[in-house]
DNA sequence: CGGACAATTGAAGCCGGTCAAAACTGGTGG
DNA sequence: CCACCAGTTTTGACCGGCTTCAATTGTCCG
């Protein structure tokens, strides 16, 4: 139960995308790309835009968000090294749906919307790669939105903070020393509430000795008691089906 | 503007997937369908099972949810007659992430998934169609997940409204005719909120002339009066930015 | 050492959830 | 055809979580 909502949900499955592609295709994608280097707070592509091709960051994080008509940011995901961004609004022929920022300074590689869909029309290993990581995020996204439907703000944070650990957590680092590098702001609009809700929760799980904060990043000391906090199983007894 | 918000919006692309399809894989797709009728109410799979297949709705209409820990239905999203069903989790090769269940009596096709996955191993031209599919399933689900965020439920109420006169449109009919049937529970499961709360709010609307509703219906009288109340693009001045 | 921005705290009020009871509806059988 | 029952809808009352506005404190850099 638990891990069916932690496990992989930290990451999409884009990560080796083109890893070990062999078609002519994959060959003229890989090589069309130009890297860059994006500035912290930088914008990558804007809501609206019309796609000219999509994104792979080398290193660094990003956030995909939409602006609000009231002008907050309500943050979708955030993306760190290794993901693919921008490929949704390509393959469906849209307008990008929502605006992506970095959050650190970060590397990135643009490849053209042509070679990336010749490449897509010439390796049927791609396509189905890319079909199964659209669907896998799908199925990420559902409990993303199932979550923001039905959940406290109080279960909301502490369940991002969990994910929040594991996507900040550097490849070899132990999980116990995770910083988790976020503005208020950002983990507010991430969690869809507001500043202020989000600080006195903070300290309240401060004052539980849940978790460390400085104003520059989170660290979780006690799991356990943040998972309680996020409530992934309800509080009924788990196998007791009601009179009927 | 709003045109980009309601457009569209209310049917996935997946209508016509296996339409002209040529390929040899694809009539042994089609071969290989079942028909069976599902009675209003009816599971057709259920959350955490394993896929054994796709579906496809020849008619009626199904809600797709997840239960919550403390039992409640969120409804994530409504499929009527021609949409595909269940080849997410096909895809990704996992669980299914949602509950789906018929909303009225229902005539729905099964595809077993070898049929499926060797359809789409010999036809690019699936391959193709369902990435667009997934992709703009993305768009649209983005921007259910921000309304539910950021909107009031009376907004999010109006909007839905305005969604669901779309989906229950039938064919030939005039816009001004459109009853949307679905039951108080069903409807506040869609929008996020509690029955009595949706019920007061349509009572509102009620007395404002907005809709017209009998127990088991609801239709709209005044399009731009539930516009407003959907507050689509906000109500500061449209173009003037902040003073710096 | 300021100055600007971010984080924190305080106070007030409303939106929306929950519980409980009453009214209504559609369907059933006498 | 009517009375009745079960389930749904509606209404009422109350309360608490969150938002908002406003002011204070803290922090990072040039």
């Amino acid at each position: 139960m638990l891990s069916s909502y932690l496990s992989g949900s930290f990451r999409l499955k884009t990560d080796q995308i083109f890893e070990g592609l062999t078609a002519a295709g994959s060959e003229l994608l890989l090589g069309s790309g130009v890297t860059h280097l994006y500035r912290k707070g930088e914008i990558i592509f804007r809501e609206g835009g019309i796609p000219t091709g999509i994104y792979h960051i080398k290193s660094g994080k990003v956030k995909k968000y939409k602006l609000t008509p009231k002008g907050r940011e309500q943050i979708i995901y955030l993306c760190s090294d290794g993901e693919l961004l921008g490929y949704h609004a390509v393959l469906a022929e849209e307008h990008y749906p929502d605006t992506t920022a970095a959050l650190t300074n970060s590397e990135i590689t643009f490849f053209p919307r042509e070679s990336f869909l010749q490449a897509l029309s010439q390796s049927p290993e791609l396509s189905n790669r890319l079909l199964k990581a659209l669907a896998h995020e799908f199925s990420l996204f559902i409990n993303t939105f199932t979550n923001l439907a039905t959940k406290t703000v109080r279960e909301r944070l502490a369940f991002n903070l969990l994910l929040l650990e594991e996507k900040f957590r550097l490849a070899d680092a132990p999980i116990e020393a995770v910083d988790i590098h976020l503005s208020r702001t950002d983990l507010a609009n991430m969690i869809g509430t507001a500043k202020e809700t989000l600080v006195r929760l903070l300290k309240d799980f401060k004052q539980k000795k849940l978790i460390q904060t400085t104003s520059a990043s989170i660290r979780i000391l006690n799991r356990e008691g943040i998972i309680t906090e996020a409530n992934l199983m309800g509080q009924q007894p788990a196998a007791a089906p009601k009179n009927k």
